[in-house]
DNA sequence: CGCCCTGCTTTGTGATCACAAAGCACGCAT
DNA sequence: ATGCGTGCTTTGTGATCACAAAGCAGGGCG
């Protein structure tokens, strides 16, 4: 990947390709060598299991804060998602149902009126980007998300521990997948 | 703040001071309008407690990470800073203390091995660099930091628990100073 | 006296160019 | 045949310029 590449290829200048690089790699989706170069970050194990932690960490907390301000209107919503994901799933759409599953995500934590902790979040899912892509490409699985039922049942009950529990069921589980 | 002001103030072009203004931005340091103008983000209540709330998670976690490997240089290495601490207290220099603070959390984290974990806490040190500067430059505190010793004790013990409690208690006490 | 319009100035963005260094391949010597 | 040196090519960085838009101040009108 190289800049003029980069740039031809989306119809402008060196400039703008440069700064879009560089803000990828100031955000951790990209690394740069000491010579300029930049390629995907290795995608080792210790790396991941660092950034589901962060997850885990991160996203329980931003679901424990949106618990008392979920009504039944972002029930609602959560479940439509969660049935654009099963589809995504039957149609085997791996990209699909990894920006739609962030979406479930995402319309949670908005909740939490946490804007600094949200970008945060939505900051690791970036780096793990290369990594969800390649473990969701790779196992076809067939059955809908089973941890989103249960953060959602865990909504509906006002039930604090159970919610970080499935949400930390369901950011770990990606990892447990790709140790065993 | 203008670009051709800071290019001109470094001796170098506007091309670098707006990569540089571009990175900050990136990383949380600086926010932008819409139409372009950098300005240091709102020091809200709520965003110094998203910020904090974010600092006891990661730090809590690095910090009990760090425990099983960390060894008597590293303790004694951490006593080291702990006085240049004290040192800069009695000279009432905040921002060297506020950098010596930071080192010193930065001398136990990285004894963690979990370099993505250790980058997401500097960003939000980063974030809350102009906090700190407004906090410890206003109040005159005269006492050494009393956490880290609470720290180097429960490193000493090999008492979890106790760490993590002093890792947080030491992170949110500015903002306990802050809201009082 | 106050408000709005208009013109100028300032500022960020994108493009292009010059340059240094890193990568790379070919060829030569052992 | 293989290792190493040398030359060329490619690539990132920084500087400069052109341009559009935002800010701002001054003057005119209600």
């Amino acid at each position: 990947m190289t800049l003029r590449g980069i740039g031809e290829e989306f119809e402008v200048s060196m400039t703008p390709a440069r700064e879009a690089i560089r803000r990828l790699v100031a955000e951790g989706a990209l690394s740069m060598s000491s010579s300029g170069r930049v390629s995907t970050p290795e995608l080792s194990n210790e790396r991941i299991e660092e950034l589901a932690a962060l997850r885990a960490l991160i996203e329980v907390e931003l679901a424990s804060r949106a618990l008392p301000r979920a009504h039944m209107a972002l029930i609602e919503r959560l479940q439509t998602i969660n049935g654009t994901i099963a589809e995504h799933i039957a149609r085997q759409d791996a990209v699909a149902y990894i920006r739609t599953n962030l979406e479930f995500h995402r319309t949670l934590y908005l909740r939490a009126q946490a804007p600094a902790m949200l970008a945060m979040a939505e900051q690791v899912w970036l780096q793990l980007g290369p990594t969800m892509r390649a473990l969701y490409g790779r196992l076809r699985r067939k059955d809908p998300p089973h941890f989103h039922r249960l953060i959602i049942a865990a909504l509906k009950a006002g039930d604090e521990p159970g919610l970080r529990l499935a949400v930390r069921s369901d950011v770990t589980q990606g990892l447990k997948m790709l140790t065993t």
